[in-house]
DNA sequence: CATGAATGAGTATTCATTCAT
DNA sequence: AATGAATGAATACTCATTCAT
C-alpha cells in the first residue's frame, strides 16, 4: 500500500479516487483475515490489514454481514463465470467451489451468527445462484459418472455444505487433502481447483 | 433448590457437599446455553442458568475449552456404554452420537476456537475413544450392510464430523430430519436417537 | 431537482447558481431533522435530507453553530418583519416566537453544547434584536392588560426561554397544547401562531 | 479514594466489600461530571471520577438511564423525608428541589434522549411521587398565601420543570438567581436551599 | 463551488478472568 | 469451597471534519 503519510500523523486523505480501490483492498483483507481467524474476526483488523481507515470499512460494509455478502459474492459470480463455458464440468466447477472455501472459509460461517435467526434473503439469493448453476450440470455430471444417478440439486448443495462446514474445523495446510477425503466420501471426486 | 439464605442476602455457603451438585448444575446449564446461542456463548450466562457464581464456574472449568471437554467426554462415555450392550448396531449408536451433536452442538465447536492452533490433546484422546467404539462394531456393521465394504474408522470419524459440523448452521428445529440427509447423503442410514 | 448526472454517476457541478440554492435546503433540511432529533443530531443527517454533498454543508456553515444560528437569525428577521406592522400585538410576536419554538426546537438548544462555556456573540446580538422588538412593544402590550404593569423586556425574554426550553422535553403533537398552558401559567396567553 | 494498585498495573480488586461503596461514588461521580458537562457526558469519566472499574459502572447501572434514575430517586426520596416533617412548607420543598435541579441538571435532561420515544415508566413513578409531595401541601400553601389560589399539582410540576430545563442552559455560577427570577415570574417566592 | 469518500478519535458495551470475603 | 463484585482490555460503531477530484 503506498498510503502516504502527512505530517499531522495522519494518513493523507486520497479523495475519492480511492474508492474502488479501497474497495477492493478491504475484500482482499478480509478474505485473508477471516481464512485465518474466522469470519467473526474483528473488524478493526480488516481495515488495518487493507491500509483503510475504520470509517471507510463501515462505509463500504455497513456491518459484518455485508462483507462477508461481498466476499461470497464474489465467489459466486466467479463460478457462474465460469459455468458459461460449457466444456467446464460439475467436477470442475466443485473443485472452485471447494477452493474458495480452502481459502475463505466463508460461505459457511456465513449463517455463523445465530442459526436461529431468519437466514439473510442475500445469502438465500447467493445459494440460490450456486443451485442454479449446479442445475445447469446436474444431468451432464450423471452422465458422466460424476455423480449417482437420482442425485439432485439439493444433494449437491448440502454436499457443498458439509465439505465447507467441515474444512473449518482444519488448519490451513491441512484443507485440500480433507476437502479431498470427504467428497470422496459423499461418492464424488473433486479436486480443489488450484490457486 | 434447596439453597438457604442468611442475613446478609448472601446465599449461604453450603460447604462441599454442593461441589458435586453444583458441577452437575453447570454441565447441565452450559448443554443448554451452547445448544441455544453457540459454543461461544458468555460464559457467565452459564454460570447463571447454573445458579452459580462465577467464582465457582472458573473453579470446576477453568477456561472454555475445559468446560466443552467435559461436555464432550459426557458423550462418549455414554455411548462407551451403550457399547457394552453387543445387540447395539453401529447404526444405534451413530444414532445416538448424532444426538449428541443436534443437542448440543458441543462435539464439533470444540477446535472452533482457532483451527491453526494445535488441537488439545484431551480432545484428540476422545476423538480416539470414539474411534475405538467404532472399530470394535466396524465389521459388524459392514454385514449387516449399513456401511459399504471398505469403509474405515477415519471414514466413520470423518462422515460424523462433517454430518456434525453441518447441524451447527441449522436451527435447532430443522435439525432431526437434516441430519437424516446428511447420513444418507453419506450411504448410511442413521436416525437420531430419541431423546 | 433538476440536477443532471453525469456519465460518471457523480451529480454534475452545477455551479455557483446552485450556492443560494443549497443554503436554502440545507437550512430547511436543518430546521426539519433538528426538530425531529434535537439540535445534536448528526450534520450528515442535514446534508443527505438536503440533497447535498458533505464539503457543501461545511462551505456553508462552519461548524454546528453556525448552522443553528442561521436557523435562529431567520426567525429573528421573520420576527422583526412582522413588528414593522404596528396591528400586531405582542401576543402575536410571542405566538410566532412560540411557533417557531414548536417547530424548530432551536432557539434553546443553542447554548446547550456548554452552558459553563462564554455564549457566543452572534447569540447574544440575536437575543438582543428580540429584546429590541419586545422592548418596542412592551408599553402597549401592559396598556391592553396582555402583560402585568411592571414586566420588564428581561421578564418577557425569560419567559420565553423558560416556556421554550420546556417544550424540547416534550413530543411534537403536545407541543403546541403545551405552549399554551406553560404561558399561562406565566400569566400570558400566548397562543402559538398557526404554521 | 484509597484504591490501591498491586504490581501488575491493575487496581487492586477490593472484593464485593467496596459493592456499596462503589455505588455511592458512582452516584456521586455522575452528579458531578452531569452538571458539569450535562447528562450526555461519557460514562466512562464518570466510571474514572468514581474511581471504578468501567465493568463495575455497568453491572451497577446498565444504561445511562439507570445511572441518571438511581439519581433522580435519590433527590425524590430526600423530598420526601423532607415532606415527613409538617413543618416543612411547600416553599421549602420547592426550595430543595430547586438546588437539586441547580445541581445535578439531571431530573431535566432525564428525557432528553428523545423527546418522541415514550418516557420511562420508572421516571413517570418518581414525577407521581413528586406529584404525591405537592399535593399534601397545596391547601397548606394556597392558605399561606404562597400560591395562587386554584393552582393545582399540575401547575406546580409544569413550573418546576420550565425552571428546571431553563436552568440547564446556565452556566452554575448563575443558576442560583435565575432560579430566582424564574420562580418570581411563575409568582412564587422561591429561595434555592442551601447546599 | 460542489461532491462524496476518507479519516480516526471518541464512546459504549461486553466479557474473560481475578480475588476479597 | 462458594460467592459475586471488580477489573479493564478488546471491540463495534458513530460522526465531525478534511480533502482530492
Amino acid at each position: 500500500m503506498s498510503t502516504s503519510v502527512s505530517s499531522n500523523g495522519r494518513r493523507s486523505n486520497p479523495g475519492p479516487r480511492a474508492a474502488a480501490r479501497n474497495r477492493a483492498a478491504l475484500l482482499a483483507a478480509a478474505r485473508e483475515i477471516f481464512a485465518e481467524h474466522g469470519a467473526d474476526a474483528p473488524l478493526n483488523s480488516v481495515a488495518r490489514r487493507a491500509g483503510v481507515g475504520q470509517g471507510s470499512l463501515y462505509r463500504h460494509f455497513p456491518d459484518r454481514l455485508a462483507l462477508v455478502l461481498a466476499l461470497f459474492e464474489e465467489q459466486v459470480t466467479t463460478v457462474e463465470e465460469l459455468a458459461q463455458d460449457p466444456d467446464v464440468s460439475l467436477l470442475d466447477l466443485l473443485g472452485v467451489i471447494t477452493r474458495h472455501a480452502i481459502d475463505s472459509v466463508v460461505s459457511i460461517d456465513l449463517a455463523a451468527a445465530d442459526p436461529e435467526a431468519r437466514p439473510d434473503p442475500r445469502l438465500l439469493d447467493l445459494t440460490a445462484r450456486i443451485g442454479e448453476v449446479v442445475r445447469g450440470r446436474l444431468d451432464d455430471a450423471v452422465a458422466r459418472g460424476q455423480l449417482r444417478a437420482g442425485t439432485t440439486v439439493e444433494d449437491v448443495l448440502l454436499g457443498i455444505e458439509m465439505v465447507a462446514s467441515a474444512l473449518t474445523r482444519r488448519p490451513a495446510r491441512e484443507r485440500d487433502a480433507y476437502a479431498v477425503r470427504a467428497w470422496r466420501l459423499l461418492g464424488v471426486d473433486v479436486v480443489p481447483a488450484p490457486r
